[in-house]
DNA sequence: CGTCTATTTGAATGTACTCAAAAGCGGTGG
DNA sequence: CCACCGCTTTTGAGTACATTCAAATAGACG
């Protein structure tokens, strides 16, 4: 599905929006492993992914990685609060495989929106639905066991849980990587009965 | 502060555009423990807190508490997850204290935004910044011991607990009741020396 | 095939929870 | 104004869930 179409699930746009829109869209491939935003760094736009698999995460001050997000296809991604107050990143966004991606830079969506108000309905619905996401998440994590949650979470994303490697789906529930393996062992234990 | 002031600081508003905002504001008075929003019910708005102090949380099946949010002044608070997609309430709004409110129905803010984007405009930052604020929280409460996320939130609302009692605070944080006073017991012992 | 990374497993530890009982506090009515 | 009642907080003991550390195994990639 193409980044338009995908936008034009919320509004409906013009051949001349469409176009203008395209013009702000900088296309890029980045290698497993590689980085699209890192702590510190200037990279101020949101990342929509084509293709392929990414995530952010933030490391503490002891290094341990803690995922806040994943990205597969049609999924937008970036360090958010840096994104709208512009100022440095504190999270890392990486490529878990090789992934084609869109950058949209944070000062031609202000100006895009300025000219053409359509967008700033598509950003405001877009970032309704992300709060709402968000706080349905952290409401799922309250209250469940780390069975529970991989439950829940494997039931929801069946593909996240697929692509991404162990150790990054229990970073993001909250749990140490062995006790994720615990649970997907007393899980299985259960399902052969 | 008034709300007129309050969307200000976020874009500039006409005379006429002021006005269109006052007529959606539905001023009302809620006692404590009265509930604005509860589960399955028909409110579809936003609520603003002119003075006093509102919280949201929901009920598990095992009957245990959980709060989302809290609301002082000037804050915004509602079940945002029914308020954008039009379906019933999953959550309680209720007052902690006796509080005047504004309400502003969704359907309002629709057609607000369709007579002036500027409005549009004002959603979409106040959206971005709730997002924001949402992933702060997550990221702060992931990989935090209980001790150190009531501290964290202790330093950064202090008036949110000195105003709230002390087990809805732990139900925000998710901790029981009796283990946030065995916290605060261990803090005030470091304190004391 | 060898190296590096990720996952599994076990034992010991620790953090936070549950349950129960007592103490504190605030509001209400006599 | 005081006494009582109900709700909130405190405290303690026992328990369960999840972590850490270490070692072994499995898998991925050059």
């Amino acid at each position: 599905m193409s980044i338009i179409s995908n936008i034009e699930r919320y509004i409906s746009l013009t051949e001349k929006e469409q176009k203008a829109f395209e013009t702000i869209c900088e296309k890029r491939v980045v290698e497993k492993h590689e980085f699209l935003v890192e702590p510190g760094q200037n990279c101020y736009c949101q990342i929509y992914v084509i293709n392929g698999a990414l995530r952010s995460y933030f490391l503490t001050p002891e290094g341990e990685e803690h995922t806040i997000q994943f990205a597969l296809e049609d999924w937008f991604i970036s360090d958010f609060n840096s994104y709208i107050t512009q100022s440095p990143a504190s999270l890392y966004v990486q490529a878990c495989e090789r992934t084609e991606v869109i950058e949209i830079g944070y000062l031609e969506v202000e100006q895009l929106c300025i000219e053409y108000p359509v967008f700033e309905r598509f950003f405001r619905l877009v970032a309704q639905k992300a709060f709402a996401f968000s706080q349905k998440r952290a409401l799922a994590n309250l209250g469940l066991s780390a069975t529970e949650r991989f439950l829940e979470f494997e039931t929801q994303y069946p593909n996240i849980v697929n692509r991404y490697p162990q150790y990054m789906l229990a970073s993001y529930l909250g749990m140490s990587a062995e006790f994720l393996s615990k649970v997907r062992k007393k899980i299985k234990g259960f399902e052969e009965r």
